[in-house]
DNA sequence: CCGTCTTAGTGTGATGTCTACACCTTGCGA
DNA sequence: TCGCAAGGTGTAGACATCACACTAAGACGG
């Protein structure tokens, strides 16, 4: 028994907007697409969703058969369903943002894409259907979320330097914080561990390895800690 | 051409929850359904999205058409797409959460529903589909976003007295403030202004009205300037 | 092995923000 | 005109935030 056997429906995507940082600030996965509309462009990676598979099962399929990518943090980011957005006909696409450590993330192009490779934020090409628009959403929620939210961490390997961490929040906020004030702010917030471990190879003086406390964050967040930076 | 045209596609509909302060709190705006399946339970608002509107539309329609409300404050809320959330077969539903002025809003029940009605969210009946959760996703968001952009002024009338607005954060919020605080705070942020009247009719000290004012809001907003209680 | 380079790591004082708290004022209605 | 009920107002102490500069340690090259 259909809901609305009579009644025609949109189609229904889903949409995987993937940060990282990089060299050159915050940075995108994009894939070149094989195929009309768009054949050439640069896209977000995304497709169809299954019946028989809920919203974020799709993306994150999506997401690894053409990225490679698995095991991503993966937050529903908002649905876009303007009439006119693919030029095939009526599809809604439901658009997720993932954020990865792009040092740690191994990328395998899939069949349906030419390439999948990283695009700056600040300087992206012409994307496909209304994906620039999805990753200014994805951008902006970004932005806000990672102040009170420990989205951080997402971004970097299991064990990092409390430097990598300023780094990405100075990314992502576009703004520079004081040292001092930034190491007393978040150990303060007892949500990392020291690993006791030091970061090898470097040309200078060893910077201890942390790791973000997930449990205890949890803990603290149900006793109505909140964070904030 | 069709994107998918041997794909099966899932259904697609929208779901308004509708926020007011009444007596007993916060309140939700629920229809009494007349059709299977759950007829005769209380659901949200909502229904089909149709092929030439988009999805806002979608949803102001099915607001009107079931409850008479219009010109309302409406945003997009999530997208609930687990596959056994219609007994129908896959239904997925965009939902959206919206702020009225309980006093000004003029019910009106349609042909599709039985009855339209206020419900205390401390105390909903039982739900259809997955409306309860539906309901939890809008609560929590309205508590989390009310602390940083003026939603408060979308559930009162135009002209309020501070202590209305009081009231509203501190229903949303479930804790008291302190009163010389909140105005001192509310009107440091110079988006009220005293439109020099007074409410008249009540049996103690008239009191003033304020109105927000959106325009200064934006000004502000593109500055660099946020709203923060 | 010594010097240089590069980033790690650390404390304080000044300034602003938040909190807690109590009383007089005003308008209405009895 | 008296009582009632809410309106409206200031301050001091605690706390958080911000600005700011030097020494420490390890790697590498000569």
């Amino acid at each position: 028994m259909s809901p609305d056997h009579d009644h025609p429906r949109p189609a229904l995507t889903v949409d995987c907007v993937v940060f990282a940082i990089g060299d050159d600030g915050l940075e995108v996965l994009l894939i070149e697409r094989d195929h009309e509309p768009f054949a050439g462009s640069w896209a977000l990676p995304g497709g169809f969703v299954e019946m028989d598979e809920n919203l974020e099962s799709a993306a994150r399929r999506e997401l690894e058969e053409e990225t490679g990518l698995t095991d991503v943090f993966l937050e529903q980011l908002y649905t876009f369903g303007a009439t006119d957005r693919d030029p095939r006909g009526r599809v809604v696409s439901v658009a997720y943002y993932a954020l990865v450590d792009r040092a740690h993330a191994h990328l395998a192009a899939d069949s349906d894409a030419a390439a999948v490779d990283w695009h700056s934020v600040a300087a992206l090409p012409g994307l496909a259907f209304d994906h620039r628009e999805i990753v200014a959403a994805a951008h902006e929620r970004l932005r806000g979320k990672v102040r009170y939210a420990p989205l951080g961490f997402e971004l970097l390997p299991r064990h990092f330097t409390l430097t990598q961490l300023q780094r990405i929040y100075e990314v992502i906020l576009d703004s520079a914080l004081d040292k001092r004030n930034f190491r007393r702010k978040i150990l303060a917030m007892g949500l990392l561990v020291d690993t006791g471990k030091l970061q090898r190879g470097v040309a200078h003086r060893a910077p201890r390895l942390y790791r973000f406390d997930r449990r205890r964050y949890k803990q603290l967040e149900r006793d109505g800690f909140s964070f904030w930076l």
